[in-house]
DNA sequence: CCCTTAATTGTTAGCGCTAACAACATTGCT
DNA sequence: AGCAATGTTGTTAGCGCTAACAATTAAGGG
């Protein structure tokens, strides 16, 4: 009675014969097709006598669960979509490899969703984009203040957690410790005796861009040190050099705790070209600790993020939020400091 | 006769009630699922009056097709597995947010497995990874030599696009033209003058490391330069660095062709320390152009790549055979120099 | 040795969709 | 008007799997 007929058209990549189903398992096996399911879902009731044939059945044809049948019947499609902006730098790509590793280990596939510029609507679209891939889970890894806000909006009926939040609204989050980080940072150069430190700054509308800030001005306050020597970047080295440029003639700190690497690269170049020697004139901490940030010039303190470890964790907790339906909470993840040739006392 | 029961145990985020089917809105728009069915899928005989109602019982129903069922009458998944390594460097990550970005065009999802460690095994592992997930084709975005006989020894049954490949095997390739990049650097400093050109490379088992390599070489020898002075890096700033220290007491060279900017930064760090003076001392040409390649010190004349381009030209080959089942074949991206300060005429 | 209970296996229905075909309505042509 | 060709809609079956329930077998207790 089976009319098997190849339906599509596409017939290049389709080999003729078709891949081998439960069923045709469970003949070679002889049993059924539902004691051939037990076997693969691991359910306890199949003796050992038959789970070996089966097993052997599988192995012999090759048999792989065809996914698309399940997800239809049990609504879940395994599936874990990441919403991600800033795919290109150091961080959400590292971030996004401990989300996938944590998720393949689990038996869960990834998904990715870029967006180019954040705005509710190019969440909502990607959001959308996950919906209709039925996705089980969405982390979010856009560390954006209004990340959160647009996210809500959208009453998405799947788990989401949230990179850098800590986890106080409906959402789950996880998050590196962005004000300790500031703070262990500010505290090296207090420690060397520095008195005037100033802060170049991710943009305030990014989370760690303002947490960070906070970080920094904490430390100074609970120090009794001046907290106004602050200009706002936008993360880019272009900006920290247009900063550097201008601070190189203004001579108002003996030390600056940079957002970022990279920032923290353009102005090493701008203090270089002005003649203002790090760390003799200035020291400089940066904040990441990318690979390359061991050999600028000079070799920069900064402050480590395992931005992998932020990515297993997310995972962690979604799959927690997936399968004992654990409520929100949140997780949080440690940075050090990393102590280079940017840093002297002053002189 | 319907039994609508919640299978699922989890009920924490699912909502009672179930989200619309092809039924739900064929009632409302009082046809039948099928001309649902046809309105959505864009068949051109439904009647200009009923597809309007059918939109307008979709909008009103917020009727989304379940991408599962369709998959499993359909046999495809409308999903692009990207097998990636490095995926934290640079050019891989923004080779995938292109591939991303014209994949979500089109209408397709994009899954990604990350190698940590490049191997037979683990792309066997990633190739199944996807199989299982029923992708209907795989960008392999892993510029290692071994890749393309890798894949070969799993017979997959759906396409394969290898990044950084000429497309000469079974699968299609996309890549840049790392030959002509080298031999854009190379020629770039013939024409300053400098007769004693270096090269440290990338580790040669990787493509674009052999491929850049082997168009300084052809750069020098049609100038009837002397191609000798080669060292293997291993792409980090670190390897730059040591190999700089080594360069910077041999005084072989007046410029060296670098074969990424990392290492580029760990050569400059290097030769900084040792006094040697870019770019009066030795001109430096990197490769890749990254965002932070203009702030090093001194700012690297490099070789831009349009990794993104990349990635949607990746794509565009995909859809081709996935579409038209459009035999292999190949597309070249042309990359360009951006001459900065690290290269001038030597002494 | 029969009856209850538990362990193991089989049978049936249906997840939501599309392909194939059947049925019906419309149009144009002789 | 009558018939073919075309356009439009409905009906049926089945993709491969799991849940629910039915059936069978094995084990234990009087």
């Amino acid at each position: 009675m089976r009319c098997r007929l190849a339906h599509n058209s596409f017939m290049a990549y389709s080999s003729e014969r078709r891949l081998p189903r439960l069923e045709d398992v469970a003949e070679r096996a002889g049993v059924s097709h539902q004691t051939v399911s037990r076997v693969i879902n691991n359910h306890p009731n199949v003796s050992k006598a038959t789970r070996g044939r089966v097993e052997a059945a599988i192995a012999e044809l090759g048999y792989r669960r065809n996914t698309a049948a399940r997800s239809l019947v049990t609504r879940r499609s395994h599936t874990i979509g990441v919403l991600a902006s800033e795919l290109s730098q150091y961080g959400p790509a590292n971030t996004l490899l401990g989300v996938e590793q944590a998720a393949r280990d689990a038996g869960y596939f990834v998904s990715i969703a870029a967006i180019r510029e954040v705005s509710a609507e190019s969440i909502a679209d990607a959001a959308r984009h996950f919906m209709d891939q039925g996705v089980d889970g969405i982390v979010a890894l856009v560390p954006h203040t209004g990340t959160l806000q647009a996210l809500d909006n959208l009453n998405l009926d799947v788990p989401v957690v949230v990179v850098g939040s800590s986890g106080e609204g409906r959402f789950s989050g996880a998050m590196v410790d962005q004000k300790l980080g500031a703070r262990l940072a500010v505290e090296h150069l207090i420690e060397q005796g520095h008195k005037r430190i100033g802060h170049i700054s991710g943009p305030q509308d990014w989370i760690d861009g303002a947490e960070r800030a906070e970080g920094w001005r904490e430390a100074l306050v609970q120090a009794g040190l001046a907290d106004d020597l602050i200009v706002e970047g936008d993360w880019s080295a272009g900006s920290g050099y247009g900063i550097g440029q201008q601070l190189a003639v203004a001579h108002a700190a003996t030390a600056v705790f940079v957002g970022n690497d990279q920032m923290a690269l353009g102005l090493l170049r701008a203090f270089g070209e002005a003649g203002v020697r790090v760390p003799q004139d200035v020291s400089v901490v940066g904040f990441d600790d990318q690979p390359e940030a061991g050999y600028f010039t000079p070799p920069l303190t900064t402050v480590r993020q395992d931005f992998e470890e932020l990515g297993r964790r997310c995972m962690d907790m979604m799959l927690a939020l997936l399968e004992d339906g654990a409520g929100a909470g949140a997780t949080v993840v440690e940075p050090r400091i990393v102590v280079r040739a940017s840093t002297a006392p002053p002189a």
